[in-house]
DNA sequence: CGTAATACG
């Protein structure tokens, strides 16, 4: 059986849903979609989204309105879905989604941006320690174990347009490129990299200087997955041609 | 500049 996984950083599902959220899905058909900043309390939760009929929905939301927050479209009947690593100070702000199933277990992460100040670039790489425990955890259940989601930190110097120029901004801090060298280190494969070494295959843009038309980008958003598990990613890519949020959708295609 | 509520990305 293939499947079809995507992530999207949404920047507000209520702004997306007016930029043909429900067209995409109903033409492009993943058959799980994390999703992330959708910017929705609970009671916000959209009606529209009945239309999409064929998928089960799970939320995370922030406790802060207006704010961060994450949901998960699944085809598939999870065996569970959780929303958290087991600590309020990183469950409270609907970053995270777990979703296990027979032979895999999905993360769908909204990682915390590090720009505001030093105590959130703290917070965002405790964040990223913890994480990594809890796949290392996972791990050793032996299935797949696929994480994707806004990172909200380039790589290498090839996943940015200005490398130079953002060595000292938050989102290319080599602090924060050291966490994805570790992840790397320690047998999590970046799906897209294995696939397709080329330029300029940006994740997100910035609305304040119009980049995007430009490609001026960042590429933030991925789908990881363990050493163990990468036999089953027949295909990992990035859908720059989507259009309706600031970022665009990342996908991989699984075969198990 | 954009989203959603006055801050954050």
């Amino acid at each position: 059986m293939k499947l079809l996984l995507w992530s999207w950083n949404v920047n507000g599902l209520r702004a997306a849903l007016n930029k043909g959220f429900i067209e995409i899905i109903q033409k492009e058909q993943p058959d799980i979609l994390g999703i992330q900043e959708t910017k929705l309390q609970e009671h916000q939760i959209p009606e529209e989204l009945n239309t999409l009929n064929e998928y089960l929905i799970y939320w995370s939301h922030s406790l802060r309105k207006g704010y961060s927050g994450t949901g998960l479209f699944t085809k598939l009947l999870p065996l569970s879905f959780s929303t958290g690593f087991g600590n309020p100070e990183f469950d409270n702000e609907g970053r995270i989604n777990i979703a296990e199933y027979t032979e895999f277990i999905f993360f769908n992460i909204y990682f915390p941006n590090g720009q505001k100040d030093d105590e959130r670039l703290n917070y965002k790489l405790r964040f990223y320690d913890r994480c990594l425990e809890v796949m290392e955890e996972k791990r050793t259940s032996g299935k797949i174990i696929l994480v994707g989601g806004d990172f909200n930190t380039a790589h290498h110097p090839i996943d940015l347009a200005n490398p130079k120029e953002n060595e000292k901004t938050s989102g290319f801090l080599p602090i924060e490129r050291a966490w994805l060298d570790k992840i790397a280190e320690m047998g999590w494969i970046d799906t897209f990299r294995y696939f397709d070494k080329s330029p300029e295959q940006y994740t997100w843009w910035s609305y304040r200087t119009k980049a995007r038309p430009r490609n001026v980008g960042w590429r933030l958003d991925y789908f990881w997955v363990n050493k163990e598990g990468i036999e089953h990613i027949k295909k990992a890519g990035i859908r720059q041609d989507i259009e309706g949020s600031d970022h665009c959708p990342v996908f991989v295609e699984l075969e198990i």
